[in-house]
Parts: C-alpha cells; structure tokens; sequence
DNA sequence: GCCCAGGCACTCA
DNA sequence: TGAGTGCCTGGG
C-alpha cells in the first residue's frame, strides 16, 4: 500500500496526529532539505512556509500542529509535509537486498520529504552552492526580511518573497544580504520566471528530462542544484542528487572507494533505486553527513 | 592567515 | 571533453 488516509483530531487552533508512522521532526527538517525552521526544543521547532508559520511538537504518541485548522491542514500541511505517503513501504524497498540502505534507514527513520515552493526552492538551492547551511539559513531569511512580507502575530516572521517582490532586487542590495557571487544567479533566476521562460505553472507537464534542462539554463543552475529543485520543490521523487556527501558515501560503500564520475553514480542509483532515489538520497546524504562517512 | 563549505562558470589544452 | 581555478563570506 503506497498511500493512506490520516487521521487527526482538531483541538481549537491545534491539529493532534495521533497516528502515524516514519515522521521525526527532527530528522525531516534537519536532514538538509529545507532552511527555514528554527529548533526550540528537542523534537519542538517552527517553521516557516507557504506565507505562514507553524509550530510542531512531538512526543512518543502524537505530533501537534499548531496553529492551525482542519481545512489548513488538509490544503497546506498535508501535502508539505507528505503525510499521506506510506515510507514504510518505501524503506522496505530500498533496504531489500542492500544493507547500505538498511542501515541509513535505520540510522533516520523519520525522514519525509517535504514538498516545497517551488519559487522559493529554486532560489533557496541557488544560494545553497559553495555555502554552509547556517549560512544559507541566514542568508534567506535575510532576503526575506528585506523583500517578503511579514507574517502578522509573529515576531521577526516574514514569508518568502514572491517573484514580483524579488523583481526589486538588484546586486549590491543582493550582496547585503550576504549571497555573495550568487547574486547575479538569482536575479537571473528571477528574471526567467518573471518572463516565463521558466513558467512555474507549466512545470508539472514538463518530462523530469525537459524540466531539468529548462531549469538549468538560468545561469549558476547546473546539475546538482537542477536536482534539488526537482526533488524538494516539483515533486520529482526520482532524481538524485550527487552532492560531495553522496559521493563520498557512494564511493565508499557501493564503489569500493574508488573514484568514480557522478553520471556513473547517477546511472547506478537510477538502475538501484529506481523511482525511489531521491528518497534513497536524503537517507544517504543524512547518514554520511552525519556520521561524516568517506570524509578524508 | 588559511582552509573550506550540499557548485558553477569559465578557461585552456 | 575534461581538468583546473576563482568566487562572497565567515567559522574553525
């Protein structure tokens, strides 16, 4: 069974969900994909997506949402947060017969993940090249302090910008909120949305082939950054991106640490894990991060 | 002060 | 076609 149905229980502003299984709100939200939470407590965190801001708490039974409604939740939170997807069948997949992917799921069981903006993943992935993610954390909430809107009842909360807000962006404004040479990238980024030469409403029709090299013909967007946009912000659960961290795992278990080039890499995961190998990425990519496996 | 980070573009052979 | 190198910036 691939999909379900969820159940939850609405508690005034507060969603309660009592039953589910592979979520640990931790390990989705650190695990690299997205940059806009803050960690209150253990397994305690707010973020911040799709122009709101949401806190969750975990503990052994339930996870809370809040705050939030029965319509929100359903509309916005369920899809973000891929509730609905069955990971169990999707870890007892990947870990058949390859005890790599055994033990990375094991090591994070309670990755999802999350469908994101794509807007907002595209220029989020664009800042991410050649930067530590604290530093990217900083960097977009620097840009979405200057060009978003805030969000109202919360302090120092503003959404991400919209492409016509960013449309005010030049470089040197660019550069004060730290993006350094990636300025010039993302201007670019917003001016072939802006014209529709990216059409962010046309994306879902494009071949994940024709997508990739759509995207990657704004400037500062190659194959790494095309991939995570796809994975994280279209959707496309069977790309893989081949980061430094990925390689060293793949060269490390699956490549006896021999060299090997990325499309090589790529055409195994593509042969291996099939239609799960984005999923089969975050759980090597948090593994060997993590553990810091393959690093010299 | 140097090195490096979830890459990319540019150059030169 | 592939290897080598510079790039904003700031923390270690």
């Amino acid at each position: 069974m691939r999909w379900y149905e969820i159940k939850y229980e609405q508690l005034g502003e507060k969603i309660i969900l009592t039953e589910f299984d592979s979520f640990i709100i931790s390990e989705t939200l650190e695990c690299g994909q997205c940059f806009r939470f803050l960690k209150l407590n253990h397994n305690d965190y707010m973020i911040i997506a799709h122009h709101k801001v949401l806190r969750i708490t975990q503990d052994d039974e339930k996870i809370i949402f809040y705050p939030t409604n029965e319509s929100e939740f359903e509309t916005v939170w369920i899809p973000y947060f891929d509730l609905k997807r069955n990971y169990n069948y999707i870890k007892d997949i990947l870990s058949d017969n390859d005890f790599v992917l055994r033990d990375a799921v094991l090591y994070a069981p309670g990755i999802r993940i999350l469908n994101q903006d794509f807007f907002e993943g595209l220029i989020s992935f664009i800042i991410s090249q050649n930067n530590r993610i604290p530093r990217i954390q900083q960097i977009i909430q620097n840009i979405s302090q200057r060009y978003g809107d805030k969000i109202e009842g919360f302090d120092n909360c503003y959404a991400f910008p919209s492409v016509e807000q960013l449309l005010e962006a030049d470089v040197s404004a660019l550069m004060l909120c730290k993006t350094g040479f990636r300025a010039k990238y993302i201007l670019d980024a917003v001016h072939k949305v802006n014209t529709r030469e990216i059409n962010s409403s046309e994306i879902n029709d494009l071949e994940t082939r024709e997508l990739k090299s759509t995207l990657m013909k704004i400037a500062g967007v190659g194959d790494k950054v095309s991939d995570c946009v796809m994975l994280f912000s279209c959707g496309r659960k069977e790309v893989f991106p081949t980061d430094v961290w990925v390689k060293r795992v793949m060269q490390y278990f699956y490549f006896n640490n021999q060299p090997v080039a990325i499309q090589e890499m790529q055409d195994f995961a593509k042969k291996h894990f099939g239609e799960y190998a984005g999923f089969a990425q975050q759980y090597l990519f948090h593994y060997a991060r993590t553990l810091q496996i393959g690093k010299k």
